[in-house]
Formats: C-alpha cells, structure tokens, sequence
DNA sequence: CATGGGATTGACT
DNA sequence: GTCAATCCCATGC
C-alpha cells in the first residue's frame, strides 16, 4: 500500500475532502479508515489562513501534501492535510476513523484517568479523539503525509466509491453556511452522524 | 506585554 | 443541556 502522492493534494480543497473519505491514516502501524473531513479555504473566515501569512497559518500556505497540526482548546491536536498549490492556504481537517489496527494501543490512549474504556465506536469518533489515538501531535506539524511519520493511504477496493454526504461544518462561527463538511453515510465512527 | 478566543471533549445537572 | 480544562498565538495597547 502506498501513500498517495503529494500532487494529490495539490487540486481544489472540496475535491480532495471529498475523496479523503475512504483513505487511511496510519501512524506507527496504528491506522483508521477516514469517515469524515472538512475543508478550510483563505477564502472564507473560519479559515485560519484567513488572516494571511502568520507563523501559525504559514504550513497551510505551503507545501501541498503535508501535515498541518495545532493545538485546539489548550488541549487536543487537530490533523490537517495541506492543500493546493503553495501561496493557497488551505487544508482538509480530518474528523473522525473507522478503527483498523491498532484497536488495543487506541484503546490504551484513549482510556482516561477515570479507567473507563472507549467502545469502538467512539475512539476515533472525532478530530481531537483520533489524534490521541493515534498519538499525533504539534511536533508532527509541517511532516510529509507521504514520506513522514504520519501517512495516508489511498482507498482499497473495499472502499472504492463511497456513500458520502455532505452538510455545514461544525464547531466554528463564521461562514457557518458553508456544506464544506463530508462524511461516510451510515457509518457509526462519524463524529456527528445527523447534519 | 496583556488579553481573548477557539476547527473539542467529557463530566456533570 | 451546561461548563471547565488549558495552550498557542493573533491582536492591540
């Protein structure tokens, strides 16, 4: 299984949100199918790079293909891949896996202070959820998706042609009409499975 | 340099 | 349904 190419990347955000769904992230041979995505664009204020060129914002102006992760809430790391040509600012926000390997290391991670262990379907069921379960973190920020520690697999033909739906994004205030938001009909892993 | 606001989650009423 | 935890960084004085 190969990682798709840094060219992929490089198109319009919407196409490559849309066809994320289906493809794999894989982190030290832990891994999870993705089920859900967003697309960010300057273009639009819940964009981060919608204020421009910052040292925050500045991966996401870069390189097509890489890695965009940042800290949300003083708690959780959010994974993005960069998209577009270099001097675009956009990214794919990946939002929820369906568990593939790694089940008992996910586990592991996501069990909290508290002991109680995540059912399957809830740990990867969301952006902050599957950074932990796959242990991404800030450090990963600005890696290769194709080449680094964190990479993402094109779909098998188990997941050739998808069911995918489309509805607003969540979580955010400002362009909150946008249906830049695509995820795997029917599937239990999405984070928020109704619209 | 001080401030404020999150692309969230889990615990609790 | 409400709410706090907690850190990076953009913004403004």
């Amino acid at each position: 299984m190969r990682p798709l190419a840094p060219e992929f990347y490089a198109r319009p955000v919407l196409e490559v949100a849309r066809e994320l769904i289906g493809c794999s992230v894989c982190h030290d041979r832990v891994s999870g199918v993705i089920v859900e995505t967003e697309a960010y664009h300057d273009s639009e204020p819940a964009c981060h790079a919608f204020v421009g060129l910052t040292p925050r914002t500045e991966p996401l102006f870069g390189e097509p293909g890489r890695a965009y992760v940042y800290r949300s809430y003083g708690i959780h790391a959010m994974l993005n891949a960069v998209c577009e040509p270099p001097g675009i600012g956009a990214a794919v926000l990946i939002r929820a896996l369906q568990p593939c390997a790694g089940l008992e290391q996910m586990r592991a991670r996501r069990t909290g202070p508290g002991g109680r262990v995540p059912a399957d379907g809830e740990l990867c069921s969301g952006p902050g959820k599957l950074t932990q379960a796959l242990a991404i973190e800030l450090s990963d920020n600005r890696t290769s998706l194709s080449s680094g520690p964190v990479r993402i697999h094109a779909r098998t033909a188990e997941w050739r042609d998808p069911a995918i739906r489309t509805g607003v994004r969540i979580g955010i205030s400002r362009a909150v009409e946008l249906p830049w938001r695509f995820w795997l009909a029917e599937n239990r892993h999405v984070s928020r499975p109704r619209p």
